[in-house]
RNA sequence: GCGCCCUUCGUCUAGCGGUCCAGGACGCCGCCCUUUCACGGCGGAAACACGGGUUCGAGUCCCGUAGGGCGUA
């Protein structure tokens, strides 16, 4: 056990939790839903290397809880751009492993970059060919973290897997259910629509209730670890120089076709140098001046063309679903529209919208007022109409 | 091969002798925003076809030399 020196309390709450006592009183649990103390409650914590889940396994490390930080090794950036190994690429790594050295609990780096290339990196390049725009990072929760590494967990012996999202887990008359973050610029529910019930179950998100990135780099700072200062991440992780098109071209050689930019009416008005440069909505990179803006409306990659349009032709207001992940509390009915608010882009703020299941995994959503940018491939999230909570989404099909 | 009309930033153009070291829009570039790709916001670079005149002064008037639209052989 190691002995962790009294630090300051500079105002900030994680500094006056409780430490390793004894059980919490019958009917009471810990901070994390287990009605036993902190030491007998056994975490894995999903560590990046960035602030956020350092900050998180470093509290938990400081209220006493058997934490085990595991970073994934999930890509090579030499491997991305073709060049050979590149001596940055364990950086993240390293930071990881650091804070738990100061905080004194176990780290261990798990190679996962053949899972991580088939879930993740193989459906990325292969859905831009298909002329949808992907979201690698909900696939990589979906598929890497919140499976292949919650089952890890689960082997190790752990009550339950940590992250560092901004999203809230709450305890339901139903069970827990997914909350938006308290801090609202800083939610990512919309990258975990896909967690499933099963895994939410397993799952904890002790940043949810931060009031704000600035908090918790002020508890980074008091925790004195090393990452406090560290940038936000951004970009596609495996993308180091954000051309995305040209780590595509990497891993599907000559897949890239140039093609001809059309009007609606099917006029040429320019050439581009392949669909999976572009996305629904997107107005710069087209190159096409003089006129009003133009924005794109439409891929169709089986002809290699841009379909190009004013902005009100963008307005869509049946949004297909497939693979849809439903947590509201009873089914998502056939028969009768769900009343609920959805984002079909992770920055734009929810609409109002009618939810309807197809059978199978399949739905349709019908906006109630035109919504801009709805792009194949982007994940329409589910929110209830009243409140924060997260009833789940689809994957947006081609129309 | 005679008569009339055009020639401005990459593109579409504003400009009707001094207020134009040329304005706008779209495009382009950069920054911001953003654990996706985008949207969006802010900022930047960028042009008077060329040569002569007339004027104190020309993108703006006149004359030539290079590219488009109607009439006459």
């Amino acid at each position: 056990m190691t002995t962790v020196p009294k630090t300051d309390a500079r105002g900030c709450g994680v500094l006056n939790w409780h430490g390793a006592g004894p059980d919490p009183a019958p009917g009471r649990t810990n901070s994390l839903g287990f009605p036993r103390a902190p030491a007998r409650t056994r975490v894995v914590v999903a560590m990046s290397g960035g602030v956020d889940s350092s900050v998180v396994a470093a509290r938990l490390a400081r209220e006493g809880y058997d934490v085990v930080g595991i970073t994934l090794q999930l890509y090579d950036h030499g491997a991305a751009v073709g060049r050979a190994r590149a001596c940055c690429a364990g950086r993240d790594i390293h930071d990881a492993r650091r804070v738990a050295e100061r905080l004194g609990f176990p780290h261990y780096v798990l190679d996962y970059e053949s899972r991580f290339r088939e879930s993740v990196i193989d459906d990325f390049a292969d859905q831009y060919l298909a002329g949808a725009t992907p979201i690698p990072c909900v696939r990589c929760n979906q598929r890497v973290k919140f499976r292949d590494l919650l089952e890890t967990a689960r082997e190790l012996g752990a009550d339950c897997l940590a992250t560092g999202h901004y999203v809230r887990r709450v305890e339901g008359r139903a069970g827990p259910e997914l909350h938006r973050a308290a801090d609202p610029v800083r939610d990512q529910s919309y990258f975990l629509f896909a967690t499933t019930a099963g895994q939410l179950d397993y799952l904890r998100f002790p940043l949810g209730d931060v009031a704000s990135k600035q908090e918790t780099r002020a508890m980074a700072a008091a925790l004195d670890l090393p990452v406090a200062e560290k940038p936000d991440s951004q970009d596609i992780c495996f993308v180091p120089s954000g051309n995305y098109a040209a780590v595509i071209e990497k891993l599907r050689p000559g897949a890239a076709e140039p093609g001809e930019i059309v009007d609606l009416e099917g006029r040429v008005l320019g050439r581009h140098e392949g669909v999976l440069h572009y996305t629904i909505g997107q107005r710069r990179g087209l190159g096409l001046g003089g006129g009003p803006p133009l924005h794109v409306v439409r891929l169709e990659p089986e002809m290699r063309r841009v379909v190009v349009g004013p902005r009100a032709a963008l307005g869509v207001r049946r949004v297909p679903l497939t693979e849809v992940n439903w947590l509201g509390d009873r089914p998502l009915s056939a028969a009768e529209a769900e009343e609920v608010e959805v984002k079909v882009r992770s920055t734009r703020p929810p609409v109002p919208a009618r939810l309807r299941a197809l059978g199978g995994a399949a739905a349709e959503v019908e906006l109630l007022a035109p919504e801009e940018g709805v792009a194949p491939g982007q994940a329409c999230v589910f929110y209830a109409p009243d409140g924060s909570r997260v009833l789940g989404g689809g994957w947006i099909a081609r129309a």
